[in-house]
DNA sequence: TTGTAGGCGTTATCAA
DNA sequence: TTGATAACGCCTACAA
């Protein structure tokens, strides 16, 4: 029913050779232009499509790449994915995505099940630890890049955003504005393997924050320093509610990434603290939250489209040149200032 | 440098026949197990991969189905891809996700370009205008199954949420806790082709809007329908704005859609109307935006992991048997109280 | 239990 | 300009 039509199928309805409707069909020169137009015609009513099976086995292959993306309604990743495909398109490649749910082993399954798919190299988004992946890719033999600043440890070419020096930029912008009673939160390092415990991107930020104090001659209040539930639909951020209630002093909050602002923003709602007057709250990455919430987040935007890009570049060099070298590609952020830290002054 | 290693090379290194080669790397019965080991390991140490193309030529299909969905940051339909891949992978079926952004034509184009791509089928989620989309599905000559509820005419098996109930349960459950002046915000019909004038789900949600105040005794009163620019990011709603300045009974706003809600919410809060006790808000869809914003909101949820997997049944069923049906699936919404109309007596 | 051979649908080479 | 034919790598009758 699904594939039935062949080259041999329309020669013989076209009473000439099997070659000369491949020849028709694709854009070769040597073929007359009456018999080309007869032969697509007569392809046509007869509902002739060419097998990508076929052709793929006699080119040697697909040219197509797969993009694995975390699969939750957190989709930031769809900037670099889109920007992943536009640039593979521009190369001649497909790309495939695949969502992928849950912790750890998922990714690396993830890959070992893509040897029964089309692909040729990968580029995974987010990944806690670099290694079990880099593993999985190295047994079906595929090439592999990384979107990613979780790991310490990198065993791919891994793009991310210039975590450290992003972070300076909103801290610093905290402190401009006059803030420096300003809390740090981070989600809750829950254990020993936890995902955020070893986050490559949760030291830089934290290290940011502190260099910033430190170079504006702001004491480092540990106390300052919080963690909270990772949790993007809780009612309220109880670390900070406890903090406030002990520490009248607090006028500034930056969550290591925007996914921490909504509770904290319903937490200060539900205690009527006036953001931004009273107290001013910032992020990271610029993604769906930072425009949802009230008032809109000051944030450092992550450079998702070029980060897409470049990951795609390197996939491809690694398919068909040298490949590129195993580090970190950092790429710089920008700061937005909006509503959670302008004061009605500015 | 991609792929090299094949059966024969495998057969040639193991000093055996390449049937017994292929025989060892299946699960074949016929093979002892000694040389079925033997074989194993050789390949392992040369390498070997089984090639997805010949594979596929030989079997005469890839087992593969393709999900295209909207490409922009509001990724609500990820639950449906993932119930869609689960399933699929349930029949041994692999799936693609194919992000597409833009208009009209971009969706048609997409699926165009699945013929490069190794896919039997597609589900197509979000669409304007079917018609389209199967026409260029008709020229590939791939079957498709729809998640959408935006075309008035259905050229392909449709799956939606029950609309025009859900919206009900949510109209209904703001006249239950003593609301009368409903206001209902629709996205502005900003032309001839707005993807928005003509989309069923608005119709049918604005119609159930009607239905129920006409059922619950309350005039309609045509000013409280106000439509306005959709855009998630917006500082505020200023239609909303100017009719409060004129009318100030206005009790609840019912979003045709959540993320309609945002800008509504900034809008309220500017001006200092409490919700709930003021206003109640309430929404459709319970996408992110639902749980992000502050008050979170009330709202219908939409069944996507149902949705994702019958629209994948279906799919496969015109694969193998008979085609389903062209005509709408409709699944049951379940009402999602939260803070948005949760005054604090209940 | 193992080997041989044919064919899946294309494309490219070589003759005609 | 066209036609026959040989791969591409795998699977599976069929034969040994």
């Amino acid at each position: 029913m699904t594939q039935r039509v062949t080259l041999t199928d329309v020669s013989r309805a076209a009473g000439v050779g099997i070659a000369t409707v491949s020849r028709a069909m694709g854009d070769h020169p040597d073929v007359s232009k009456a018999t080309r137009d007869r032969i697509r015609t007569i392809a046509q009513e007869l509902g002739y499509r060419p097998s990508v099976a076929a052709r793929a086995l006699r080119r040697g292959g697909f040219h197509a790449i797969s993009v694995i993306v975390p699969d939750n309604q957190w989709a930031w990743w769809e900037l670099a994915a889109h920007a992943c495909i536009e640039t593979a398109a521009a190369a001649g490649y497909q790309v495939l995505v695949h969502p992928v749910r849950g912790a750890e082993g998922a990714l690396a399954d993830a890959i070992t099940g893509l040897s029964n798919v089309p692909t040729e190299g990968v580029i995974v988004v987010s990944v806690p630890d670099q290694k079990s992946v880099r593993d999985a890719c190295d047994r079906i033999g595929i090439p592999g890049v990384a979107i990613d600043d979780s790991s310490v440890d990198i065993y791919f070419p891994s793009i991310s955003a210039a975590n450290y020096a992003g972070a300076r930029e909103v801290v610093e912008h905290l402190v401009e504005i006059g803030r420096s009673r300003i809390v740090f939160v981070r989600p809750r390092f829950s254990g020993g393997d936890s995902i955020w415990g070893n986050s490559f991107y949760l030291q830089e930020r934290e290290r940011a924050y502190r260099d910033v104090l430190v170079a504006a001659g702001i004491l480092i209040d540990e106390k300052l320093i919080i963690e909270t539930e990772y949790d993007e639909a809780a009612p309220g951020c109880p670390e900070l509610g406890d903090l406030l209630d002990r520490d009248g002093s607090v006028d500034a909050v930056f969550c290591a990434f925007d996914q921490l602002a909504p509770a904290v923003l319903r937490e200060l709602a539900t205690r009527d603290r006036r953001v931004p007057d009273e107290i001013s709250v910032a992020g990271f990455d610029d993604e769906r939250a930072a425009i949802l919430v009230t008032p809109q987040l000051t944030t450092a935007r992550q450079p998702y489209a070029e980060m897409g890009r470049t990951a795609t570049e390197l996939l491809l060099q690694s398919l068909s040149e040298t490949p590129p070298a195993i580090r970190r590609y950092e790429f710089p952020t920008q700061l937005i200032v909006r509503a959670s830290t302008r004061t009605q002054l500015s």
